[in-house]
DNA sequence: TGAATCATGTAAACAGTTACATGATTGG
DNA sequence: CCAATCATGTAACTGTTTACATGATTCA
């Protein structure tokens, strides 16, 4: 049998699905729901990931699940964080290094090699990426948020989105003056 | 046998090799120097990767091989991109829809969940983010770059880290004036 | 009637990483 | 003599995604 030992490193999936679980029990589906309107800006896991990760955190002993029967609605398994998982989850974030940023944008790779392309098609991603980033500060201006560490990330997101529109007004702008 | 249709997508990985072997023909260790010195700091496939990519897209009709004799040094094989192979690039470049960023960003997490954890801890995690970033920006700001499309993200480079290094300075300020 | 929501998963594939392996040559 | 550079890979693994599957209920 493949025992698996308490302090092995958790994915960060696992991390983010127990840190969702800090803020109380929850279903998979509610998680779901969750991401979405909290982290979802910076980490969003495939749904079957959720389902495929839940499990496992019980069996690590990190969760507890609880089936709750409904009439009107499917049965749910509610989860909740157990001491230990709240354990692993400090440990994550004390100890599991956090990869360098900025790391793998594909977006940029467009730009780098981008003699080979359309110059209008470029400036078209560029833009699009720019109202990407537009919407996401509208959005991120608009949330009153009072937890500290949350606001932080909002900070964040409206820092990283102002970075992106300036850039990226700037390269539609040089890259329309250049020839074809 | 498996045979592979030529509109296929390129994986992300294929899409950079191919486009730095439009710079000029080159073998899978000359490759791996050129990502250092160019798109090292948004783009940086494993080694083994590189070398698992050429045969790849030799087979696919979009990059030629050539077996080099080198007396004093180990033989080499290099590669150079073919006519469908910059085809292939263009393509990717105009057709494949760049993922949304912000995503998937460890560190963000850490500090969405960061009540659980040490406080000194989370500061430090930023303090080394912004050090990194600080680090980027010295490094992009001695470098002369004449070619328009890579200059751009050289600058995005800079916008990028200058938005960490403000947004973390303000974090480090605020969370170590909060109580542990 | 039919789309959306609630609710949970499985199976297969995939891109990419880590660790390991080999061996010659150059320069301090 | 030893570390670094040149040069190329294989094997095993892993985290994650995509597509598929099921079925009840609510609301327009």
């Amino acid at each position: 049998m493949t025992v698996r030992t308490k302090t092995a490193q958790l994915t960060t999936t696992e991390a983010a699905v127990l840190g969702l679980l800090s803020h109380g029990p929850r279903s998979g589906y509610d998680l779901r729901k969750d991401v979405e309107a909290s982290v979802g800006y910076f980490w969003g896991p495939a749904k079957s990931q959720i389902y495929a990760v839940l499990p496992r955190l019980v069996e690590d002993g990190y969760a507890g699940v609880r089936k709750v029967a409904q009439d009107q609605r499917p049965d749910k398994s509610v989860y909740r964080l157990t001491r230990a998982g709240r354990d692993a989850l400090k440990r994550w974030i004390e100890e599991t290094p956090a990869p360098p940023d900025p790391d793998r944008n594909p977006l940029l790779l467009k730009v780098f090699f981008g003699e080979v392309a359309s110059q209008d098609v470029l400036v078209e991603h560029i833009r699009q990426r720019r109202l990407e980033a537009e919407a996401l500060r509208s959005y991120l201006e608009e949330i009153e948020e009072d937890d500290l560490h949350a606001r932080l990330t909002i900070r964040w997101g409206l820092e990283y989105a102002g970075a992106v529109i300036r850039w990226a007004k700037r390269a539609e702008r040089e890259l329309s003056g250049s020839r074809r």
